[in-house]
DNA sequence: CTAGACATAGTCAAACAAGGTCAAAAACAG
DNA sequence: CTGTTTTTGACCTTGTTTGACTATGTCTAG
């Protein structure tokens, strides 16, 4: 199996691991010796890899003893309905709009009532700046991270 | 678990230390010397890893016959546990401290792992705004609402 | 008592050790 | 060619380790 390029090399290496054990931990720089590219290749396989969408989660720490950690997750069933929200998060978003993709959300039963008023308290103006655009920026941004946590299935915690 | 860095070796040992007896006196140059590193590391991990927010209480004393003893904080229940950070929400939050107290909450059980996602979703600095001390206030804001929905619920059951 | 020596702990900034970002350059596919 | 993906490197941010300097208690000689 010939790779045409190092991306993807470094992809199959990755999973490898994660086929081996089930989550990898590495160090950027050291994997970035093992193939002899510049660290930031990790970043750019990682980005374009190792996303949500294609069933995967990282962490990461910096500093001394930092490293990179890669797991992968089992995604839900009902993923139509949170990819279709996903992507209205890609612009900025009115309080309104994003209450009603939270009641959806509760109403289908994707939600606990609990999880929606959580949701809802970062979603609320009161809570955010003055500046109505800056709001909308901001739920956008937060509504899309939290709608990437929903895709995940619960047993993988 | 390995450790790849000491500040998380002595973490774990204070913690360690901690299960077996519910309070740690320790003395500063001692716990240097068995780690062989320089006393103010033991102040850097006591300020990254047991602060108010992460559940615990220090206090120290200089001079001859010195020590330094970190307590965990006493809570009574769920309640109580999610009042005593209601009241740090009247101040501006920095990420880090919002994380640790959702941390926090999560090793005590009072929220699952979802939960506590979709909580650090809306303390992320990348989601907010450009201006730190804003983002503090934001997220005093968002976090404080939160809580208060834990409250809610607590008091229902 | 009190001054000074000694014994601790605290602070802070510099040096170091990772990983992250971004955009330009290079390679590739159509 | 042209648009997209990959590769590279300069620069940035975050977290850890170290050490010089400071602050605060205690003890002892006078």
């Amino acid at each position: 199996m010939k790779h045409k390029n190092m991306s993807d090399s470094i992809e199959e290496y990755l999973k490898d691991l994660l086929e081996a054990q089930g989550n990898v931990e590495i160090q950027r720089s050291e994997i970035a010796s093992l193939f002899d590219c510049v660290p930031s290749q990790i970043n750019y396989v990682i980005n374009t890899r190792f996303t949500i969408h294609h069933g995967y989660q990282v962490e990461s720490k910096r500093g001394g003893g930092g490293y990179i950690r890669i797991y992968e997750i089992q995604v839900r069933d009902e993923i139509d309905q949170i990819e279709k929200f996903l992507e209205l998060t890609h612009h900025p978003l009115s309080q309104a709009a994003a209450e009603s993709m939270i009641e959806t959300l509760y109403q289908n039963e994707i939600i606990t009532f609990l999880e929606g008023k959580l949701m809802l308290s970062a979603m609320d103006d009161h809570h955010l700046t003055t500046r109505e655009s800056v709001n909308n920026q901001i739920r956008a941004n937060i509504l899309r991270s939290m709608l990437s946590q929903l895709l995940i299935k619960e047993e993988n915690q």
